[in-house]
Order: structure tokens, then sequence, then C-alpha cells
DNA sequence: ATGCATTTGTTACGTATTTCACAATTAGCT
DNA sequence: AGCTAATTGTGAAATACGTAACAAATGCAT
């Protein structure tokens, strides 16, 4: 049994080379995204110290995340846009459609339902479940919101393999033991605790008061709003200016 | 100038010890829900080793975390709950009332702004800015929309230190350069873009699409759906049976 | 009061991740 | 074709982070 927090540190078709890192993994989504960006600019290639200008990531990060999958660039060029784009979609899976179960039709799980993201990244919204049997079969855009107790009977069809899980908390454990049950691997879970699943199945936690927090510590050395001093010595994009 | 992923190491109070590393701070926050939770079942003390049995983090982990800012503990015995509880409710700042304000009301701002964990941490939502002509105006949960281009105006009465950025990707960077001159000194960045911000300003960025494809990537060396095999090794809460 | 079982705080160690630095590769130019 | 400027891919070095191990501190039982 696990308790988890991060996902286990797993290869996909365990060969010789190293794993790659798991922050390796989350950059890997940024430049998909951005590369994405880029060709709808009609950018044909890019280097990766352009990326570094555009994204902030390190040049040296950037080919080394790539290095843990394969080879993509042309030296003295850089890298083909759509070509990497289209790579980076088949390493992470989200070049064909993935079947996504959501349960919690409250304030967030109906603000992620009807996110159109979703879809533009091939992740596909099946079923949507609940308790409240004042939301049960009601139609949530798209679909129609059906009993929890039924995701193994339903899941049975669908056969998802990732939930989002935007319950509250006290719920959470129960919930995610159903989901497990249903034969769900991967939950991305929004409420705050921490789940305790197999270690067949992956978590990943989204927590906004977390890194609200984080932000609060890292203002705590500053005085309560440094009035308006600062703002002298930025430019008219919100930039320091003057600095390289 | 500086293009933010993740938060710069810098120590409030720069004194002679190293500062606190930020997955330390991440976790700072997860001890202290737990702490609200048993603090709620009226728990009066708990051991690192407790911890640990609870939440998966490594208990040398959680002691380690607590060592970078004071000693809390009482060997042989643990912590007190409440005032450990208490105490990093301090060095996060969550312990008195932290103005925050939102811009995009959306369907994902819609869901933040009405969000309870807010007021329960202690982040008060003062002001909802959007440039929606037909939002502008109409009242959400019991704040009324304002014009985004009043920002700084508006947060000049406030003054507001953390801000949470709930607008469409591109728009992200011009409402971000608007935040940083009205004296906004933390973003809570959820559109899945890099912001351009002076480096006196923090940025954490909340991405689903980013976890849902690590998630992605996870299961990519697993067959689509393992049917119900696994399942027959899993006992009525979901767990592996017969694991240590 | 002493001894024992427990648990902390912290140093030392090990692993993971990032950054550096450079040989190897490519395209364009003459 | 050979030279040049640009840029990759990658081992090696540096940094950051996590885990283990243990001396010191505490309370409890006798
Ligand atoms: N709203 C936000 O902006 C926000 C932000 C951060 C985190 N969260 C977290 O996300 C979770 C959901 O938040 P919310 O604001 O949408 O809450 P909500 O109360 O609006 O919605 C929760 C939904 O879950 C349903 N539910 C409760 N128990 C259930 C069960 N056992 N099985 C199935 N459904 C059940 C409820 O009927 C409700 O529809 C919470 O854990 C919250 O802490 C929310
Ligand atoms: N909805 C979700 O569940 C979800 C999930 C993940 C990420 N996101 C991200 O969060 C952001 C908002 O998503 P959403 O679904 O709420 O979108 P939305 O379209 O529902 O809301 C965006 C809001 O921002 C306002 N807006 C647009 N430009 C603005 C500007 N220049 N100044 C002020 N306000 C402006 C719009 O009027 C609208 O009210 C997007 O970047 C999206 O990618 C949303």
């Amino acid at each position: 049994m696990m308790i988890v927090g991060e996902v286990p540190n797993v290869t996909p078709s365990s060969n010789g080379k190293p794993p790659p890192p798991v922050p390796t993994l989350e950059r890997l989504a940024t430049y998909h995204r951005f590369l994405v960006d880029l060709s709808h600019a009609q950018v044909e290639t890019i280097s990766s110290a352009e990326v570094e200008r555009q994204t902030g990531i390190n040049a040296a990060q950037f080919r080394k995340d790539l290095s843990y999958f394969a080879q993509f660039g042309k030296p003295g060029v850089g890298y083909n846009v759509v070509d990497l784009r289209d790579r980076i979609a088949r390493i992470l899976k989200i070049d064909q459609d993935q079947k996504l179960i959501l349960v919690g039709a409250g304030n967030l799980g109906s603000a992620l339902v009807g996110y159109p993201g979703l879809k533009e990244h091939r992740f596909n919204l099946v079923a949507v479940f609940d308790n409240n049997y004042g939301k049960i079969g009601r139609p949530l855009w798209n679909l129609e919101i059906m009993d929890v107790t039924r995701v193994k009977e339903v899941n049975q069809q669908h056969r998802a393999r990732i939930a989002i899980l935007a319950v509250p908390s006290v719920s959470a454990q129960m919930v995610t033991d159903l989901l497990v049950a249903a034969g769900i691997r991967a939950i991305l879970n929004f409420a705050p605790v921490m789940l305790r699943v197999p270690d067949t199945v992956f978590v990943r936690n989204v927590s906004f008061l977390q890194e609200l927090s984080v932000l609060s510590y890292h203002l705590s050395a500053d005085p309560p709003f440094d009035g308006l001093s600062i703002l002298r010595e930025l430019d008219d994009h919100g930039n320091m200016a003057e600095t390289d």
C-alpha cells in the first residue's frame, strides 16, 4: 500500500535508459503548449536559446529534457516546431483521444466540465458523477450527471483510466476507493487531502491553497504594500527597465 | 527581467541560515491542513512517525522541514497539534487576513470566488475584475465585477499584494502587466503560459492540463484498460491486500 | 532517583536534478 | 570542396533535495 503525494518514478516500457525525471515530464507539457502557440504563429523552427528567451527555461535544461526520449533537433539549425510538437504529444500520449471521468459536479467540477482546454488536449470527458440527488439526472454542459454509486458499472462501458476528483475533502477517500474499484488508474485530485491508493494507481494533487500559501510566505519579508516606489523603475510593460 | 516558472529562492529576512527549499514550503501548507483536521478531531499531540503513517510523508522529512524554522516538538512526546498548527500558520502568514484580487470572472474565476476554502485560510478576496462589459457591474457572490482597467486605481484603496489570474492565455500577459503596475507582488496564474514579470514579483502556475499530461504519460506503459484482473487483489477499501 | 522507551533535531550521506562546457554536426557562403 | 557560424546532444560538475542514523532530551515506570 502507498500513500501518494507524488507519482512514483516508473518507466513506461522499462528499457535500459534512465527514466525521465518527473520534473522533465512536467516541463514537457509546458513545451508542448508553447510549441502549439508557436505553430499557430507560423514559426517554422526554434532553437533552445530562443526557448529560454521566451519561456525562461534554461536552454540546456530544454535540450536535456528532450534527450531522455530521442534526438529532435538539427545542430546549427534548431528544432522543427510542428515536428517537435507532435513528437512531444506522442510521448505524453496526448496525440490520441483519452477518456476521463469526473466526480463532484460542484463549483469547481462544473468549471472543469466546461473547460475547452480538455478537448484541445484530446482529453475526452465521458461521464460526470455526484452523490447529490438534486443533481443526479440533470444535465451539465453536454453530459448528464450520474449517481456516483454507479461509477464502476458505467466505467465498464467507457473504460476510462483517468479520473478528476472534485468532491469535498471529507468524501475524497471514499470516492477514491470507488474509483479504484472502477478500474481507474490515475487520479487528478483537487481536494486538499492525501489519498491512500494502491501503488498501481497514480495520483497528482492540485492545491491552490498550497500555492497561495507559498506565495504568502514569499511576501512575508516585504512591507505590507511597498507603495509605488518600485513602479518608478518599471517600463510600461511592467518589466524592470535596464535589465540586460 | 525574469520569466518565471518557479518562485526564486529568496529568504524572508535574510539571516545566516540556509533558506527553506520551496518543496519544504509546499509541504508546510500540507502539514497545516493536516494539523487543522487533527485539531478538529481533538488530537492533542502527534509524532513525526504518526505523520508519516497518515500522510505518507517521510518522518525525517517532516522533522527536517520544521527544523528550517525553529524547534517545535518535545523529544519522547511529539508535537502539540494546536501549537504547531498555529506556528506554521504564522510562518506562512496565513494567521492573519490577507487581501486578494482576482481577474477573469469566467468559469474558473467564478468557482474560485465562491470557494469557502479561501476564507478558511484567511485569504480575503476584496475585488474581482473582468473586461467584458456584459459582466462589469454585475454581482458575483458578494462582490461586484469591476472593469479591469480600473485595477490600479481600485487597488490603491485595497492594497492587495496577491492576485489570482484566471483569464484566457492570450490576455494573460497583458493583464499581468496591469497587475504589476497596480502594485501586485505575487500572482497565482491559471493560464497555461509563462508570464514575464519583474524579478520583484513571484508567480506560481497552476496547470491542470500539465498535471493530466503527466498522468497520461505514466499510463502509457499500461494496456488501455487493464480489465478487472487487478481488482481481485484489492480489499474492499480499494487497497492492495497483503502488502506489509 | 534511576533506568528505559520514545521521539526529537541535526549532521552526514546518498540520490536526483540542474547547469556547465565542449566535441560533434549541420547549413550556408565563397 | 572547404571554411565559418550556429546549435545540438551529452558526459561531467555543481547544486538541491531527501533519507538515514544517532546523540540529546523527555516523560514514565519502578
Ligand atoms: N471551488 C474551488 O474553486 C476550489 C478551489 C480549490 C479546491 N477546491 C476543492 O475542490 C473540491 C470541490 O470543491 P467545490 O467548490 O466544487 O465544492 P462543491 O461543494 O461546490 O462541490 C462538491 C460536489 O461534490 C459532490 N459530492 C459530495 N460528496 C460526494 C460523494 N461522496 N460522491 C460524489 N459526489 C459528492 C457534492 O454534491 C457537490 O456537487 C473540494 O475538495 C475543494 O476543497 C475547490
Ligand atoms: N475552466 C477551467 O476549468 C480551467 C481549467 C484550467 C485552466 N483554465 C484556464 O483558466 C483561464 C480561465 O478559464 P475559464 O474557463 O474561466 O475561461 P472563461 O472564458 O470562462 O473566462 C475568462 C474570463 O476572463 C475575461 N477576460 C478575458 N480577457 C480579459 C482581460 N483582458 N481582462 C480581464 N478579463 C478578461 C473574460 O471576459 C472571461 O470572463 C484560462 O486561461 C484557462 O486556460 C481554466
